[in-house]
RNA sequence: GGGUCAGUGUCCGAGUGGCUAAAGGAGGCAGACUGUAAAUCUGCUGGCGCACGCCUACGGUGGUUCGAACCCAUCCUGGCCCA
């Protein structure tokens, strides 16, 4: 089992850190220290883009450092500004809450947080309760604004204009690593390289305060190799919540993989080991076909358990392979509802097409299927003769499949 | 606070009184080819009993006009310049 910095290093997850590689490599190969890492309850689910640093820290954790984890309760309030040209909606305090209580969970499916093996902490306890003429009187001297402004995470909006709220962020960041470091002697701060800037600003507050050294590290941003950003989708975000992404389109999300990314993926969003992964990057073009339904298998067994990922790879097969849909994900609805309906009316309700229209369009064009056969005719009335053992099997495009069940 | 420019569909962005459901691009969806991949080509991409019709839509509200995304007033939000 190779160390914790060459296991990071084997599946590039390192871009930047604060000190040099090989000192690097003493901190994370050596003895244990707490390591932080901060997510933004913007949303109640984490998604398939947050995955990169969670990962990092449950790594961290089974080479026997401890995670913190920070739900920015506090810092949501503001936003942060990095990356996104426009400013954020601001969150009412009931939605934070219950944004908070969903990440908790998910989080502890890759973070065991049992006996204070890791940490999860709201910053609204502390930022929540300061003073402000206290704050900028401690804090402000130990940052220039000209230093601030020359960040990175700055510069686009100094174009479109940056509030003075947001400018915030990045001081209460820093704000949380020295916190951080003063109660837990957390020594390590982790995340995106879009953070690097409010990352550094951490490191710099600790050794201005202290005189002490703490260090950041950050991961590759990553783009799929099609350039998209990770984890969205035609239905937008591939969320970490059943409820959201149900175990089955998890799957299907990493089962979709294009070629070139599938090592790469493999690398950074299962714990397959290096060796283990070694013996897919000889493969090529419909050989990896295979590796992705392993990939798929892998990253929905970390979210979802093994129970899921079994069910979800099965029924991928049957569906498939197969030929065999009774495995697809189903929706019921009432006979009522169903026979007499024409067909755009059904799959809209089914949820398959978001209106009438749009279904109409599709089965112009030959998208839809019923029962295995392609419909022409968006006006075709369901009747008796559709119903095959209380189902409907729909079919849009090549591979999203839907049951409707006849109640 | 003063001046000035801007706010358009999922996003970017044209349009500056009727020819505008609104150019173009991106994104998305679908068809063909495939390996549940990529690339490529093609079609579609506000809603509705959706060929011809109706409704909703160009920051909000009110107005001018036979007719407004486009003109006027006012408000909101933002940029830039000045204080």
């Amino acid at each position: 089992m190779p160390q914790l910095f060459e296991e990071f290093k084997g599946r590039d997850l390192i871009k930047q850190s604060t000190v040099e590689l090989d000192r690097l490599k003493t901190i994370l190969n050596g003895d244990p220290i707490s390591v932080y890492a901060g997510f933004d309850p913007t949303k109640p689910s984490l998604h398939v883009g947050h995955l990169i640093p969670i990962m990092i820290l449950s790594h961290m954790q089974k080479a026997g450092h401890r995670p913190i984890c920070i739900v920015g309760g506090g810092t949501a309030m503001i936003g942060d500004p990095s990356g996104k040209d426009s400013m954020r909606e601001m969150l009412t305090n009931e939605t934070l809450e219950n944004n908070v209580r969903g990440i908790r969970g998910q989080l502890s499916k890759f973070i065991d947080f049992s006996n204070e093996k890791a940490l999860l902490i709201n910053n609204y306890d502390w930022l929540g309760f300061e003073n402000y003429i206290d704050f900028i009187r401690r804090i402000g001297p130990h940052f220039t604004v000209n230093r601030m402004l020359a960040a990175e995470c700055f510069k686009i909006r100094m174009e479109k204009g940056l509030s003075f709220l947001e400018f915030n962020y990045m001081i209460l960041q820093a704000y949380d690593f020295y916190t951080l470091f003063m109660k837990y002697n957390c020594q390590l701060q982790i995340g995106g390289d879009d953070q690097w800037s409010n990352i550094i600003a951490g490191v710099e507050l600790i050794r201005r305060i202290e005189g002490k050294e703490a260090f950041g590290m950050t991961n590759p941003l990553l783009t799929r190799s099609d350039g998209k950003k990770m984890g969205k989708t035609e239905g937008g975000a591939v969320w970490l919540d059943p409820e959201l992404t149900s175990p089955y389109d998890y799957y299907q999300f990493w089962r979709n993989t294009a070629d070139s990314d599938v090592v790469k993926f493999m690398k950074i969003y299962t714990f397959m080991s290096l060796d283990e992964i070694a013996k897919f990057s000889s493969l090529s073009g419909e050989e990896l076909n295979s590796a992705k339904e392993i990939l798929a298998y892998e990253a929905t067994k970390i979210v979802h358990g093994t129970i899921e990922a079994d069910k979800a790879r099965e029924a991928a097969k049957n569906i498939f392979s197969a030929g065999n849909i009774a495995d697809a994900p189903g929706v019921e609805i009432p006979a009522g509802e169903v026979i007499g309906e024409t067909v755009s009316a059904l799959c809209v309700k089914a949820g398959l097409f978001s209106s009438k229209g749009e279904a109409k369009r599709m089965i112009e064009q030959g998208g839809l299927s019923m029962n295995g056969i392609k419909v022409t005719d968006p006006l075709k009335i369901i009747d008796n003769t559709d119903i095959n053992k209380g189902l409907i099997t729909l079919k849009k495009g090549k591979k999203v499949f839907l049951n409707i069940e006849i109640s």
